[in-house]
DNA sequence: ATTGGTGCAAAACTTTTGCACGGTA
DNA sequence: TACCGTGCAAAAGTTTTGCACCAAT
């Protein structure tokens, strides 16, 4: 199974405290009622800090090598949190795995799903957004979200297994 | 969890065997090497039978009520089979699970998804699948298939909801 | 002090697979 | 006879949850 990709760029940035998705979590703390801890801090930065899209299991994996003792649940109900302020999106992948990017200014998009490699490439058109209003309009359906995933082969696959496929002459 | 729903109207027709659709399935069976049997016949005709969309449970929970030998994994291994041969297609529901549609003869539909009650609701749009054609050709991706899923509530579930939230009051 | 948070372990679920036995060609 | 199919049980792989102990307010 491919695992998800670009989660390791580092970017070094003003403190943790300082950056304006931080006040947005500490924000939505305060409002629910619930507590600021050094695991969430840790988990949001890491977060903050991939690129592309991680599994909550992806996530865990780099946050326990800053600290082995972080747990994955702990990991996985942050994604939920960040998820509920607005930090966080999920998309499902082709293999039913959920996945995380980044959702605070960036703005919506959709994905070209590589089945062979994992990898996702956005891609964002103003016309299919127009046109899922005007449908949902028509059904009076309210919507939500939503996700429009094109599943094939990228072309750095295609060019790897037209490769391949010369050598084995 | 709500059940995927649409899968028990009834319907008579012709004789197994000759509809295309068994036609096709049993092409598909000997083109491939595989055996013609009674319980792949029982659980074709089950599934031409459903409307909408049923995940592999819903379709082995009616199965068994015809005939309670046949086991899931059958059903399940057999959905596969419609699939490759084109008489099945399938369908990520908003909570992960898989679910299954007619794929003969029925053009291809995106859908609109319910995350209150579960149901699927199909529509087309052409300029949408041009514009996905465009953008895959931009990315030199090469395009399989496509999933554009609006998830939200349907009109069934905001009445209601607007009928309990005033009974409340 | 309270209330919520954490990590572990286990539950819940769906999808898949291994295997011994039985059926089809 | 030689394969393939079937059903059972169990594996796999995620997502979720219960709980006892710990930490933040």
């Amino acid at each position: 199974m491919p695992k998800s990709k670009g989660q390791e760029a580092v970017t070094t940035g003003p403190a943790a405290e300082e950056r304006e998705e931080f006040r947005i979590f500490y924000e939505h703390i305060k409002r629910t009622g619930l507590k600021k801890t050094g695991q969430r801090d840790m988990i949001l930065d890491v977060f903050l800090r991939t690129e592309g899209h991680v599994s909550s299991e992806d996530l865990y994996e780099i946050v326990k090598r800053e600290d082995a003792t972080i747990g994955f649940t702990t990991v996985y109900r942050t994604l939920k949190l960040l998820q509920e302020c607005g930090l966080a999106r999920n998309v499902q992948s082709y293999d039913g795995r959920m996945l995380y990017e980044h959702d605070f200014k960036h703005d919506h998009h959709d994905h070209l799903i590589c089945t062979s490699c994992g990898t996702l490439i956005e891609f964002f058109s103003e016309t299919i957004e127009k046109i899922q209003d005007r449908i949902t309009d028509e059904h009076r359906f309210k919507p939500i979200s939503h996700s429009l995933r094109i599943f094939g082969i990228c072309w750095e696959c295609q060019v790897r297994a037209e490769k391949e496929s010369r050598s084995r002459r």
